[in-house]
DNA sequence: GGCCCAACATTCCGAGTAGTATGTTACTCT
DNA sequence: AGAGTAACATACTACTCGGAATGTTGGGCC
């Protein structure tokens, strides 16, 4: 089901270590670009190609179709989700500081896998209406649950801090997705600035991560 | 659901621009409604055709092309915006329920009028790239301009209430950013069902204010 | 009662695009 | 060294869909 990277221990001697691999990645992050750029639809298979300074062939030759290349782009973008707040769950401080960690980091990643997680947005609801076979349906479907999990990370420190009574939540689903909503939206109105320095970037998820958490009252 | 079909034949004797207007409604209702099941790409002009019980021909007679009908649901969907938050910034009240009632106010809409806000979501920077013509990109700005007038209401009653210690908003370009971010998103997560009574959808919509308003903290 | 025009319906076309089929190259393995 | 194959490029097809051109109809107006 997963693809292992890690296959190239096997050409390890040669200098040629998985190209395949390689050449895919390349492949999906200019998919993301495009993506982002022109839209789901918009985007052609020459654009991507375009953007690697290749044609549809070496495009085709990894992906069975433009769908596929949105389900690796969906799923690359989840990923980066996880790889950065997975490891703060197990963190020992209080599930309020926690949560304001784990929203910081989110936020970061928004911004720098902005192409990735403005993709997904577009639309994935849509996408599972114009499937047509039931092989893509389950793709999404699992997608979706993937999606679900990671947002059960949320869901799960929430619970912990109102049991504590660290923190004050009416109702957990409805401030969980209040929640994601606040930090997802990054990605519609974020715009990247070269002359952005590392730390303002850190500074502005810094201040949406207190945003949500505490909300607007004294 | 919320369409007036009924009097205007009664209303008034100078008839001829009454239908046509109801016509156009017509189109941009069932626009929306393909707009939300299918995307901006997919729905074809056909789709929505079809949803009337007409051909392309109708559409074509009252729009000049998709484009326009796009900027009429946006239009329309700005406008239930304007139309349920507008009467509530002169109440006589403090700054922080106002920001509730605006809040909550503002969730109903979304639930209410599900297919517009649906429609203007899946993308308005993406469609200003793909715009050729000037007079479209104008469009487009002043659309933005809307969104942004509407925003700027929030951003108001925030700045209001900093000045006058109700709230606690350190950065209120973020904090408005954060609020329409997790109000908006509930396009994205909330489905209709029929069994919903009005009571439900109200707690839900104040269950949203209160979450985005107050935060999660104790 | 014939004219006119809005409000559609019908028909058609061409541009653009996902996907395919086939050609080409370079590299590996024996 | 030649056979096989991965990794592409090139060329082509089938089809969709936006938009326009044209045809039709029903109701107001003199």
């Amino acid at each position: 089901m997963d693809e292992h990277i890690d296959d190239d221990t096997l050409t390890d001697a040669t200098e040629g270590a998985a190209p395949k691999q390689d050449s895919r990645r390349e492949i999906i992050e200019a998919a993301a670009q495009c993506f982002m750029l022109k839209g789901l639809d918009k985007a052609t298979m020459d654009d991507i190609a375009d953007v690697l300074g290749a044609t549809k062939g070496r495009v085709y030759h990894h992906f069975r179709s433009k769908n596929a290349i949105y389900f690796a782009v969906y799923r690359q973008a989840m990923q980066y989700c996880f790889d950065a707040v997975t490891p703060l769950i197990s963190l020992d401080t209080s599930n309020i500081s926690k949560l304001e960690l784990m929203a910081h980091a989110h936020a970061r990643v928004m911004m720098d896998t902005l192409p990735y997680q403005r993709s997904i947005r577009l639309g994935v609801e849509v996408y599972l209406r114009g499937s047509t076979t039931e092989a893509e349906r389950a793709v999404l479907r699992e997608l979706i649950t993937l999606r679900n999990d990671y947002e059960n990370l949320y869901r799960e420190v929430l619970r912990a801090g109102v049991a504590q009574g660290e923190l004050d939540v009416p109702n957990i689903e409805i401030a969980s997705r209040a929640l994601m909503g606040a930090l997802n939206g990054l990605v519609d109105w974020y715009r990247i600035r070269p002359d952005q320095s590392e730390g303002e970037r850190d500074a502005l998820a810094r201040a949406l991560a207190h945003a949500v958490v505490h909300g607007t009252t004294a």
